[in-house]
DNA sequence: GTCTATACGAAGATAGAC
DNA sequence: GTCTATCTTCGTATAGAC
């Protein structure tokens, strides 16, 4: 697929305004209108391409949510403690990779019932703490939810922390958190 | 002041509503017309008591930022591990009782830096981070803080868990996470 | 002092011309 | 496929009734 038709050239256009302006100025503060001008074209031309606000957003996540979506279905073929240490080590890694797409995404988790568009992304975020957990007891699956929320907090303004005290920061949070059992 | 004047009756009317509302649907979701409705008066009643919806927003907030505005004066008169301990007990107690307004300002944090009305509350917060942290250390800090965000994602949709099983989570939590050092 | 009525600009979204 | 025009609803502002 080396052809690039304009529809596929605009669509591009318009999810990496978007991704720049959802991580510089957060996805609420952004505009449809925003986007649009950032893109060279108008509101209506957005809406075309993208049902509406909240799809452009699930294109801005996509690249992340498939690699989250991969993980996910490597831990299912694992037995529990094996999914366990992959889910860990591999979520950091994520962590690292997408700071900034978590960032957008800290802005948008309290709208995130209504926006069904994202919905996979936040089932395979679910099930990614199960596999951290590693074990069906509530408390572990609650401290399992507790670090990852920890996790995200720390991506909020992740520009102004280098990749490696992130990292270093989260292996040692999630260490201390997790597998305890 | 037994005395409830009608200003002080409707003023307070609108609060209780708007807090409703706020932990039912969010305040993003919530319109100033629906807080008006609620409270039986018209949008321009709300604004007549209240400078604008962020106003709203910190009157429903206040008694939870008093508390922890005593709390972090009463850290304050003490020597950094004494200071530790009553900040990490205390926000416990104090994110127990106040869960439910902890569910609302989840709903606001990506847009705190817009809204001086509730920067007080922001500050006393990072403050307390600072206490429960016990030292100077960068690391412990960022751990602290990492404590607090992984708190605050515990108490979204916190009705759903007794006030019990999230003290002992958060009880559990902070001792992993934190005093180590 | 307390409140209603009305109006404004900007938002997300839709309809229809080109 | 892209545009302009338009709709509704939002937060906000103000003029004036009682």
């Amino acid at each position: 697929m080396a052809v690039t038709t304009a529809r596929e050239r605009t669509r591009h256009e318009i999810v990496r305004q978007a991704m720049d302006l959802f991580q510089a100025g957060g996805y609420n503060a952004t505009s449809l209108q925003d986007i649009a001008t950032a893109a060279g074209c108008s509101k209506a031309t957005v809406l075309y391409h993208f049902s509406g606000k909240p799809a452009v957003l699930a294109a801005v996540l996509e690249p992340a949510a498939a690699d989250l979506a991969r993980l996910v279905a490597a831990a299912a073929e694992l037995p529990r403690a094996a999914a366990q240490e992959l889910a860990i080590r591999q979520f950091i890694d994520l962590a690292v990779v997408y700071r900034g797409v978590i960032d957008v995404i800290q802005d948008v988790i309290p709208m995130i019932a209504e926006m069904p568009e994202i919905g996979p992304l936040v089932a395979d975020g679910i099930r990614l703490t199960e596999y951290m957990a590693g074990s069906e007891d509530p408390l572990e699956r609650d401290l399992a939810k507790f670090a990852v929320n920890g996790l995200l907090g720390e991506c909020r303004h992740s520009d102004q922390r280098t990749a490696e005290d992130l990292r270093r920061l989260c292996e040692i949070a999630l260490r201390r958190l997790l597998r305890h059992g």
